[in-house]
DNA sequence: TTGAGATTGAGAATGATTTTCAATACCATA
DNA sequence: TATGGTATTGAAAATCATTCTCAATCTCAA
């Protein structure tokens, strides 16, 4: 993978792959940024694997990605990273808090990149929809209780599960 | 492990000793049937579990168990008991919602006897210890934001991460 | 350009949990 | 209460995710 980025970053002309390019040229010097504010060194590889991170976020529909699956995209580009590096990285981001470790029942961990903009899932048991929401009502009381603990608070899962309307609709509910 | 339970439940004598037995026999039957609930048979084993389980929350102050830590507790009593079985029952339990099953990090799943009363857990990210806690605001704005999107609220999860107080302390906290 | 120190890949090590399997215990039935 | 079919058990091996080790390589400040 070259890296070739600017720190400026000049407005594109009205072409779509130029688009895409300047695109990827930002996300470039994001990415960077985000590796020497963590105090670590630029490599291709974690290059690489920031790229897929977000690439498991915007393009499949699933964005927790498992260490192994991120592994796995990773080697698709280039197999020549190994699974210790994208261990070791996701550690690193996750101390940091630039990705977001999940874990449930006995699964292995799943991270996404914590995205500047927080929201948390309502789901319906039935068909499985799920509804995307903020409550900063909620966050703020949750901030309360970990204060009332002593704990800094970094992260939380909230997850709500319902019938949605569609499937009460269809008379599942009695 | 001696087992003798009755199934009807007399009341006890006004004798500190007695009314001790009382609530073992008691707890026992409590627990043959969970164990019959699951369509398991009772075994001394499982009682033995489960009481150690039972006793880790009244006794001391974690609620939270490893399944090492229940393990160890077990043996103290009956060192015959293989830590297979442990994870074993604790598996089954986990899967009829007889306790509660929290993990985080890269720590060891931590479990609990499910009660009937809810609540959420607050947990250190760096040494995995968990508070407890409910708060019926946060409960209601979320039933208000299931009502928001017409759904029908049935379970959720709450779960909140950060720095417990002895662990900011450890110079952990920058 | 250079070199001190960070980072890497490969594989071994770790730690938690699960599986395997022959021996044993439970309990419905006789 | 005895019996047998089956569930359960303990011990050890197996599995799985994750972390560590270390010599080779790369990064980047000077």
């Amino acid at each position: 993978m070259s890296i070739s980025a600017t720190s400026s970053h000049p407005l594109p002309r009205q072409n779509s792959s130029e688009i895409i390019k300047y695109k990827e040229r930002f996300q470039q010097d994001d990415f960077k940024k985000m590796i020497r504010a963590m105090g670590l060194k630029i490599t291709s590889q974690r290059m690489l694997i920031l790229a897929c991170l977000h690439d498991a976020e915007a393009l499949s529909g699933e964005r927790h990605v498992t260490a192994q699956e991120l592994f796995e995209k990773v080697s698709l580009l280039d197999n020549s990273v190994g699974f210790a590096t994208v261990y070791r990285f996701l550690r690193n981001l996750a101390e940091k808090n630039f990705v977001t470790e999940v874990r449930m029942g006995g699964h292995s961990s799943r991270y996404e990149l914590t995205t500047q903009h927080h929201h948390d899932h309502l789901t319906c048991t039935s068909c499985g929809r799920i509804c995307e929401f903020e409550n900063p009502k909620i966050e703020k009381l949750q901030s309360q209780v970990a204060e009332h603990f002593g704990f800094i608070l970094t992260s939380h899962i909230l997850e709500l599960y319902g019938l949605c309307p569609s499937c009460q609709a269809a008379g599942l509910v009695k």
